[in-house]
DNA sequence: CTCCAAATTTGGTGTGACTGCAAGCTTGTA
DNA sequence: TACAAGCTTGCAGTCACACCAAATTTGGAG
């Protein structure tokens, strides 16, 4: 019934578009890959991409975009007496172990990270992204605490958090793109993370208890 | 010797079209002016145009550069026994009693976000501008402190920082781009200052102290 | 099954940023 | 005064993306 042969086709032929388009931006960059080619090789108009796609900078980042709710779970979700941050901080640090995708500690993200770096619309996008992150992360926290509104505590308590989860993702991502094994990796890691948190917590850590 | 009337006529040409590109801007907006209309304007060809600028976002944001340095200078021109967070914290609420521009603080810097805002790809060279200003920052911190080469702190807490003034100042340009009087703005915009400083000092006041 | 209306796809056409090239003009220098 | 280096220009081309009208496909009514 909400399911017809319509919206069938109409999934496979996006997902169609962007699996294309992945393959091809991988194999050779994002920048030496045009709309046309993505068209022809998921053999459909280029109209019909932009009909999928508004830019082609979206093409790649489609699936980032869930992340936004993901964070804010993370804080509304977190236990009874626990503070944002230390919800954070319990959460990548459990990240870590898991190699979670969220942050983007997967195996893969460092080539990931590799074409958006080198690609200066790709990289622009993907800080748009980041901001809008950060912004959600920001109402969220707001509602949560009950914020006047314009009181800027959780803007600025959201853009702490995730500037160190960032900083500390990439920082690992550009190690193993440097050819540093996971496994070399990680311990060092986790120590960078407790520190990075051991300077949020000293300053936020009384922030938004959960009473 | 070294100012012939070469160097003179360039520095002419390039200031002549940025001055034109920015009336043209103010006028009808960043995206409504093109590259061509510009060039018509400053009496050169396109070609012309690239050849001072690389891009036509360069036409607007040519002198936000120099603040890089103006941020390093705020670490190292700190007095004895004080950190680089306190260093800041002087710095800004300084620089809101002068409306320093520096901070974007100045009369017209409202109608500057406004024109920046209104342009996703203004927007986009904007927050490169302000990344770039932020690792330059790490890096000045890095070397004040002799951090190990793969120490997060310096570029965790020159995040931190910038990005605690910039939410400072966007929401005072904001407020008057709403209508509000500079006036009436300064004084909750001295306490949100002196709040946002507290966040960041409980957790980083004892960083970096110059001895 | 048939026909219609709505949604989707497509080709065509156009704009605007930006690139590369070769020719022309201006300036510094011998 | 002539030559070389540097700057400017026109021209042609690429690519992302917008707009529009025609063609195709699909869902549903009769």
């Amino acid at each position: 019934m909400d399911e017809g042969l319509r919206e069938r086709k109409k999934r496979q032929t996006r997902r169609r578009i962007a699996d294309m388009a992945m393959g091809l931006f991988m194999a050779r960059g994002f920048d030496q890959v045009t709309v046309a080619e993505v068209a022809r090789a998921a053999d459909v108009s280029v109209n019909t991409v932009f009909n999928y796609f508004g830019t082609k900078e979206d093409l790649f980042l489609d699936r980032q975009e869930e992340v936004e709710d993901l964070q804010s779970r993370v804080v509304r979700e977190r236990g009874k007496g626990e503070s944002v941050v230390a919800a954070f901080r319990r959460d990548f640090m459990e990240a870590i172990e898991e190699r979670d995708w969220r942050y983007g500690l997967n195996e893969g993200a460092d080539v990931f990270g590799r074409l958006v770096g080198d690609s200066p619309s790709l990289l622009a996008r993907f800080r748009e992204l980041e901001h809008a992150q950060t912004q959600r992360l920001a109402r969220t926290l707001a509602e949560e605490s009950g914020a006047a509104p314009d009181d800027l505590t959780p803007s600025l308590v959201a853009a702490q958090i995730l500037e160190t989860t960032r900083l500390l993702s990439r920082h690992a991502t550009a190690r193993t793109l440097a050819g540093e094994s996971w496994a070399e990796i990680v311990p060092q890691l986790r120590s960078q993370a407790e520190q990075a948190f051991d300077l949020l917590e000293k300053g936020i850590s009384g922030y938004c208890v959960r009473v």
